[in-house]
DNA sequence: CGAATGATCCGA
DNA sequence: CGGATCATTCGA
């Protein structure tokens, strides 16, 4: 669930050190019944990570230029996924509070890569830490971002913590 | 093989 | 709005 990540911690132990991030912004996806998803048109070899156990990273480039990471909820064969679209900077990320507002950016200041699909997000150098909920009163929830018309849903399924600058702009 | 297209972001 | 910039996917 999208909404449970909110208040997480991503940390990425990379070449370039350790960078840690608290996550503010979350949206769902899922898999084979939604259009907007990646494993909509089945399996490929692209999205093979969203076919696999729950807490492994699906990452995959965007318009050339943005990695975009996703986290792998269900079980095996049920490609259900959860976008991480924002992020409050922590440890090894210059101090603009703002620098991980966005699903591309945050991955840009972590120094994650597509080389990093299909890691162990418990044990490995790209792990999401358990850190205390978010009350519900500070969650706010509305439509996903950025989908060609008609492959949305009109359920909400963005969440992100209200008022935060790491939340992506519109 | 070639062409179209993005779960993006920025600047004007 | 358009440009950057390229992996992925689909059609021929």
């Amino acid at each position: 669930m999208a909404r449970d990540l909110l208040g997480k911690i991503l940390v990425y132990e990379g070449p370039r050190g350790r960078r840690a991030a608290r996550i503010v912004e979350a949206e769902a996806y899922l898999g084979q019944r939604d259009p907007a998803s990646h494993a909509y048109r089945g399996m490929t070899p692209r999205t093979v990570p969203m076919f696999g156990p729950a807490g492994f990273s699906y990452i995959y480039l965007s318009h050339g230029l943005y990695p975009c990471m996703n986290v792998v909820c269900e079980g095996p064969g049920v490609a259900a996924a959860v976008l991480l679209r924002g992020a409050e900077p922590l440890d090894g990320i210059a101090d603009d509070p703002r620098r991980l507002a966005g699903p591309g950016l945050l991955c840009l200041a972590m120094g994650i890569t597509t080389a990093q699909t299909s890691m162990d997000l418990v044990r490995s150098e790209l792990t999401i830490r358990d850190a205390p909920a978010v009350p519900a009163r500070a969650v706010s929830r509305g439509p996903r971002i950025g989908l060609s018309p008609g492959a949305t849903f009109a359920e909400l399924w963005r969440f992100w913590v209200t008022g935060s600058p790491g939340v992506s702009r519109r």
